[in-house]
DNA sequence: AGATTAAACGGAGGCGCCTCCGTTTATTAT
DNA sequence: ATAATAAACGGAGGCGCCTCCGTTTAATCT
């Protein structure tokens, strides 16, 4: 079942739109996946064929939908700011406003986390490929204004805000250095960060 | 004869210095001067593998000597700049002082050309590293100004030359594209050089 | 001239990178 | 449903990196 003379071999590049076929965006996004715990764990430098084998996928695989190391950490990198985007959204269906507030702050500096064990590669990415932050990282400030217009609009904290001056603090944990604490210091932050937001909203 | 419990196990650190066993010195000059070929001929990622088969010594004598690809680069670089500088004195001793400057310069510039192939690793280690480049690199302008001091003395060539005009029109075959003529170029540079430098001389 | 010893050697072995290409499979056409 | 086809798969294979450690050898001591 192969080697006839086909037209043209239309492999070796690495389309990542909508069009793929069923198997193969399974493929790329358990890949995304695996490879997102992978970094977390042990850094960019993580072998990329232990991260085809806990997929279970070849390498060949691996290497046709991310050509480099840079464009597996790129997609990754892509895709966790969509998510962490995205679940604004759904916390905002399940919660109050302001809790909704304090869960994603909690989650974007999980995420902030997750990209000191990346930033090796990650800053050389974002220098070179300004496209890339204005993208992703740009939707940031943006999700975090709108969660903070919206429990000023209710009450639920105090209306003198700058959301600007919020993800500066948030930011501050990216420099923190990563000792066992570091999970209880920015819970305590984010905390502190809520407590300040509540005091003299009109509805307390 | 091996595997008896000895004091200490002084491997791995790389001395450099000067009291190296004899077979140790040996393996070391003969590691460098392949890395210099390789380098020249396959830039800086040249495989450090075939460097030591093609210096007849096991990779490990070549890691034990230079611990990264950058200590080998830096090794290569040093050692090619004193060679620049030593060989001023010897041609010196052969030549006139105006056809010392010449060939000098045509040396200079042939190092230069080498210098092009490791641009990639080159340029960050003198970056990060400028101890070196004041070192070795240091010297040259001195090692120039000699020369053409000499020649100004015996009437050889004019009076009213700036050294340091001199090493900057060198300087200018960096920035040349490697093509097949680079070589009959560099040449013409060098030959144009010098006949501005004999204009007008005392002695012509 | 041995004998001793620590410096130096060298290459096997384990791992990671990446490509190439024979095989499988989702999709399309009939 | 079945056949045809191009997309996608996957892993063997070739190469490079680097370390570890048993063996060789230059230098030193007697």
């Amino acid at each position: 079942m192969a080697s006839k003379p086909s037209t043209e071999p239309k492999d070796q590049i690495p389309p990542a739109g909508k069009s793929l076929r069923a198997d193969a965006r399974r493929n790329r996004d358990k890949l995304i996946e695996t490879a997102a715990q992978a970094f977390a764990d042990h850094g960019t430098a993580a072998s990329l064929e232990d991260i085809a084998r806990r997929a279970s996928v070849g390498v060949g695989t691996l290497y046709r939908h991310f050509p480099t190391r840079e464009h597996l950490v790129e997609a990754v990198y892509r895709h966790e700011v969509e998510a962490l985007c995205d679940a604004a959204e759904e916390l905002a269906r399940e919660l109050t406003s302001d809790r909704t507030l304090e869960e994603w702050m909690h989650r974007f500096v999980g995420y902030i986390a997750t990209k000191r064990g990346m930033g090796d590669s990650l800053r050389i990415l974002l220098n070179s490929n300004s496209e890339l932050f204005a993208d992703s990282y740009g939707k940031v400030p943006i999700v975090l204004a709108g969660l903070i217009a919206r429990a000023v609009a209710d009450g639920s904290i105090r209306a003198d805000v700058d959301s600007t001056d919020v993800l500066h603090a948030l930011s501050g944990t990216y420099s923190m250095p990563n000792s066992p604490e570091w999970h209880d210091r920015s819970r305590r932050l984010v905390g502190l960060l809520m407590d300040g937001l509540r005091w003299g909203a009109p509805k307390a």
